[in-house]
DNA sequence: TTGTACGCGTTATCAG
DNA sequence: CTGATAACGCGTACAA
């Protein structure tokens, strides 16, 4: 069943035409006259005849719409950026599909699979945290589909990327703990494999050397899940809890870690600032509307879906194949309050 | 271009077989020796054949998807309807495509038609704020396109529908205040015209009445797009703090409308509950990570997720056309903390 | 057991 | 200016 009810072979037996000259008067060909084009569109109108998108894919090899990969859209900062997609794949008459991996690469590896047999045009993805064979993203890079990466991306595959200063927004975050008067910075960050957490790690390692302080490697907490269960992150706050030195601050990255975080250090009835500082990764609104005392580092989530839309776009309606890639880094902001408020001697 | 590359007609090529010989091993037809669909078979496997679903939609007649539209996945709640509908939908080989109306009856209408057009087997829907009128399903649903209407329903169409209990919702989080020693509660809550909000409504004013106090419309605001913008809860606060005998507690509805009515009231320095005590519907985790305080309805949006795509499956699948459809209600659960602790004379 | 022919809805090419 | 005809990839009567 086709709930569009109504064809072009329809609209050409009800006015006694052929289905080519219905079609080619739809399309407002130069070759139909003034006056058949006006009869078909008004019938057209009248009896609300659209084209069938299928036939016009299969016909024409392309679907005008885009394929979208992320972890899961219970993440604001993934809504944000979808919602970011949206606003400039809409605006050029493409139509977006959304897929969840949940951070599993085999469910990765099938949304891929299932976008690209949808007869997608381009993919947007950011890679699950599971991910580090990219056969499946290469093979199909190898075949000409425009692909674009955002936020969590790989050098292995030579396309546009979109990115947050991960570097600065790491480094700020630790050299705002360091001027606050902390010195003892554990960091508790998503899987040390995917490219988020390596230079993250690298901008507070930076700043921790600037200041004469060494990694302490026993301080630092990787979630092998980006923290899908709380499990993960009561055991990287208890060992960091349970360490000789205690740290005196801690520094989280992505949402889910660092509201997670605050909820158990909350429930432990750890005092923050006094006892332990907090900064971490948020993008949701309501970190700001139900803790309004917490710094964090906020990453421009719908910027960054706009930004990966148009250089998709780009290379979808670039006649010939595009050889030279850019890297686009977005800024990050640092937001300071409350919970990394000055240490007292 | 195709990306899934390989063809049925490129397997026959290379096989010296026919396209329909192809297409019948591959279906595992029982008029194909066991030989040929085991060369066949392997082939395909080995070149990662898979059937092209455009052309199969176009054949069959149905595509084995089903369309989604929500307000906004920004939505926690949402999100986690989307969650239980993929669980289900997967499971049983279809795939889904989602959609947001961002609370615009324009979009909605435009949304469905694209979705529709899209060939989709069946519709999940959950009304935009603003829509009040129901051709545009009507139409669909008078063609036979199974459609399931979660959350935010109308009585206008016959169908499945999923709600959650939410008469039982407003009624527990009014008597809670009740019990607990509040008389004048505010109600702060989405547009009059939708569902959920006359029921919510329905339940607290049956708590009130029950109480012996009357229901007064001076403190009970509507927001007209369900707090999409925080300047509408700025006014409904505003006039709720300016009216003569201020109230002593709020009832909010929506995620949305209770994290900005509670960061406004942050904002204000309005002590909770000891000027104003302030329960609301919630659905993200957040909300118990930042703010452990705040007593809340909390709504099962996997399961409502879960429970529409079985029954939408269930019309899908029939044979036969469905003339009976039941309401299901889920229970919704109240979370009871500090905002709303018991008045002190 | 395998192959031929046709149709799903559309568009492009080529005749008329 | 209009109309056959073929083709996109697949599935299925029907024929061989």
């Amino acid at each position: 069943m086709n709930f569009s009810s109504i064809t072009i072979k329809d609209i050409a037996a009800a006015l006694n035409l052929s289905v080519s000259t219905v079609s080619k008067a739809l399309r407002d060909s130069y070759e139909i006259s003034e006056n058949t084009k006006k009869i078909v569109t008004e019938y057209a109108k009248e009896h609300n005849y659209r084209p069938n998108p299928m036939a016009q894919s299969l016909k024409q090899g392309h679907s005008k719409s885009i394929g979208i990969v992320v972890s899961t859209i219970e993440n604001q900062f993934f809504s944000q950026v979808i919602n970011g997609i949206e606003s400039v794949a809409y605006e050029a008459g493409f139509n977006v599909i959304i897929t969840q991996t949940h951070e599993s690469f085999d469910i990765e590896v099938k949304n891929v699979g299932h976008l690209t047999h949808h007869s997608i045009d381009g993919l947007l993805i950011s890679l699950s945290t599971e991910t580090s064979d990219f056969e499946h993203l290469k093979t199909l890079h190898r075949q000409g589909l425009p692909i674009v990466f955002f936020d969590r991306i790989t050098d292995e595959i030579d396309t546009h990327k979109i990115i947050t200063d991960n570097f600065k927004g790491g480094y700020d975050a630790t050299r705002h703990l360091l001027d606050s008067g902390y010195k003892r910075i554990a960091h508790i960050t998503s899987p040390p494999n995917i490219s988020i957490t390596k230079e993250r790690f690298a901008g507070y390692k930076k700043a921790l050397e600037e200041a004469g302080i060494a990694v302490d490697e026993s301080i630092i907490k990787y979630c092998p899940h980006g923290g899908r269960d709380i499990g993960e992150i009561e055991n990287a706050l208890a060992e960091l809890l349970a360490v000789d030195n205690k740290p005196d601050a801690i520094f989280t990255t992505s949402d889910r870690i660092t509201t997670t975080t605050l909820f158990l250090m909350n429930k432990l009835k750890i005092k923050i600032p006094q006892e332990i500082a907090l900064i971490g990764y948020t993008n949701t609104t309501l970190a700001d509307v139900l803790n309004p005392s917490l710094s964090s580092v906020y990453q421009p989530g719908f910027e960054m879906g706009q930004k990966a839309t148009q250089k998709l776009l780009e290379l979808i309606l670039a006649k010939r194949p595009v050889y030279e890639f850019e890297t686009i880094v977005l800024p990050t902001q640092l937001v300071t309050r409350d919970s990394t408020a000055p240490k007292k001697a």
